[in-house]
DNA sequence: ACCACCATTGGTAACGTTCCCAGATTTACC
DNA sequence: GGTAAATCTGGGAACGTTACCAATGGTGGT
């Protein structure tokens, strides 16, 4: 009745039963090089008998071997952009034999430092992160030279390789296409200031109208919504302006959704003649079809865990011995009527 | 300039550099009983200077012992319902000291399979699977006794936990009240017949028809769609029969997309005043702006998660020897105007 | 017939850790 | 002060695997 769990077979018992040595098994078992067929055949029998597994974690205890992991820290597993994140460097890693370990920060510091001590403490060969911020637990010293991938955001004083999206450029473009389309006022919905890519995308915003001779007012640039219900107000604080913006530049899709809600929840009368102009840095579902001007700034979030992934794989294998890099992945537009005016 | 990484520092590196025994080191790492004040205090510092991390590989070789891992095979993980669903089991095992080690099949049994493996091999202490549907690899022999839940999707002869959504009652109830409404003509966009929660709605659908006395009309059922796109295609071939169904009940929410897509496709004038009911299993974003009646089907995802994990977790620990259980979740019904016709 | 060489096989040690036990030291108590 | 007990410390072995080396047997060349 009691079913106590017996122990798993082990590579001596596999020898016992083919009724050779474990050597001989452990050589059949990584290509079969040098072993008389026969035996490789009585071997092969036994595995498939006893059902047994190569144990990879004593395998990887052996000097010059690698555990195969791969340790991932995302900010948050459940926004659609990391799945298709995960996704990609899925693809990469597992196409290169190696496995993959996630773990959520959820914007925590603590929890990814945590979380990247176990990652080291289960031997990963290297690390894909996307950082919350904190510096001094992804120093070199604190990773015992564990190869390191920065992606999405970049950490100050941290030199690692890094993927990024084209933040910068691809706002500044877009905001300069708003204004050389006639728009003078232009609104900022933003995330926390302390967020990497907000601060780059308010950049290419404030390049754009500096490069302009336009002067910001920076009354129209509020940060800090991080869900779509801070953002709907945010915008409806813009609206109710006696003096709206002619167009707003969000900077990602739950300020560009908060937006959309926004605008839809005011009458068409009050939207007048002019409807805002949106853009929208990120893509988000249905964004086509809401009858609302809107740009969108579109990456493939898997292309940048491809990359990441792909980087580091390179490192692992000892292709790439240089210095640190940065790439910046291409953004492409989609335009739904979002730059009129 | 050449930067071999020297070795890990081990438990030894840190004895010899404490001037103490292996043991005193191991004893001090875990939990300090039995170490004098003094000493715990020399270990620790030698730990902190050498930058010392034990080796959880090496750690969980030793009888008893386990690796702390436990796998995850998802069919997508791009989709943001499974990145939830990640979430919901990453909260419940990162809780219990343990970490995740993540797997993508793409609905592909090979790939189940081998990741399956693969997990076996590193050790990992328990199995959460959202199947695709092949038996095999998923029978106890197969599993050399490592203990396995099922998420979202049973699997035909394989006895094991399982948490599931009540699609067949969430389904049966939404479409008994489009009848109650007074719809006759009920149109079905649904997944491949072969994946499980897809089948299950289709019960609910069914049965409801039957119960009512309402006779289904096959040419009203379209299945197959995986994408947006041919769900489209599908509502856009129902809305143009001459007799089309008043109201539309989609399997999952790229089919719902889909119709929504179709629906706003169509010209005003066509859609009529009567604009045709929809029903979506499984919540979808802008779904209550869209001026197009709407009910959703919605349940929590990272509950889904939280639950296959708990269920795990129980086993492992050893609270739970009994049978193997089957959880349904229950659903909220969002109603945007879906049931009017 | 002898020797060099190759293919095949197994024994031993080591990877980093912790359990078991035995020895050493301190404390407690009469 | 002497003994018993409690506390503290370290040596050896083991977990499952593979690298290294040695031993065996067979083959071909001279």
């Amino acid at each position: 009745m009691a079913a106590p769990t017996r122990r798993q077979p082990t590579i001596l018992t596999v020898a016992e039963h083919a009724g050779v040595s474990r050597m001989t098994v452990s050589r059949v078992l990584s290509g079969g090089k040098n072993v008389r067929p026969e035996l490789v055949e009585r071997v092969h029998a036994s595995v498939a008998a006893l059902g047994y597994r190569r144990n990879e974690q004593a395998r990887s205890l052996r000097p010059g071997q690698r555990s195969g992991l791969i340790g991932m820290a995302i900010t948050n597993v459940a926004n659609p952009y990391y799945g298709e994140f995960v996704l990609g460097a899925d693809e990469v890693v597992s196409g290169s034999g190696r496995g993959l370990l996630i773990g959520s920060t959820s914007e925590d510091e603590d929890k990814e430092r945590l979380l990247i001590a176990d990652f080291i403490g289960r031997q990963v060969e290297g690390l894909i992160v996307v950082p919350t911020g904190a510096r001094r637990h992804l120093l070199p010293a604190a990773l015992g030279g564990v190869p390191l991938v920065l992606a999405s955001r970049a950490v100050a004083g941290v030199r690692a390789d890094t993927v990024l999206v084209a933040d910068v450029q691809a706002s500044y473009d877009q905001v300069s296409a708003l204004i050389a389309a006639g728009h003078r006022r232009i609104g900022f919905l933003g995330t926390m200031t302390s967020v990497f890519t907000g601060q780059r995308r308010y950049e290419g915003f404030r390049l754009a109208h500096e490069d302009a001779g336009l002067e910001l007012d920076e009354d129209l640039v509020l940060v800090g919504q991080q869900d779509v219900e801070s953002a709907k107000a945010a915008m409806e604080s813009l609206l109710a302006r006696e003096d709206p913006p002619t167009a707003v530049f969000c900077a990602n899709n739950r300020n560009a959704i908060g937006a959309v809600r926004a605008l839809l929840g005011t009458s068409r009368r009050k939207r007048g003649a002019r409807p805002t102009a949106l853009v929208s840095f990120d893509n988000f579902e249905l964004a086509d079809v809401l009858g609302i001007p809107v740009t969108i700034i579109d990456h493939d979030a898997r292309d940048l865990g491809r990359q990441a992934a792909s980087m580091l794989i390179a490192r692992l294998d000892g292709a790439d011995e240089g210095l640190p890099q940065t790439v910046e992945l291409p953004t492409r537009t989609l335009d739904y009527g979002g730059t009129q005016i």
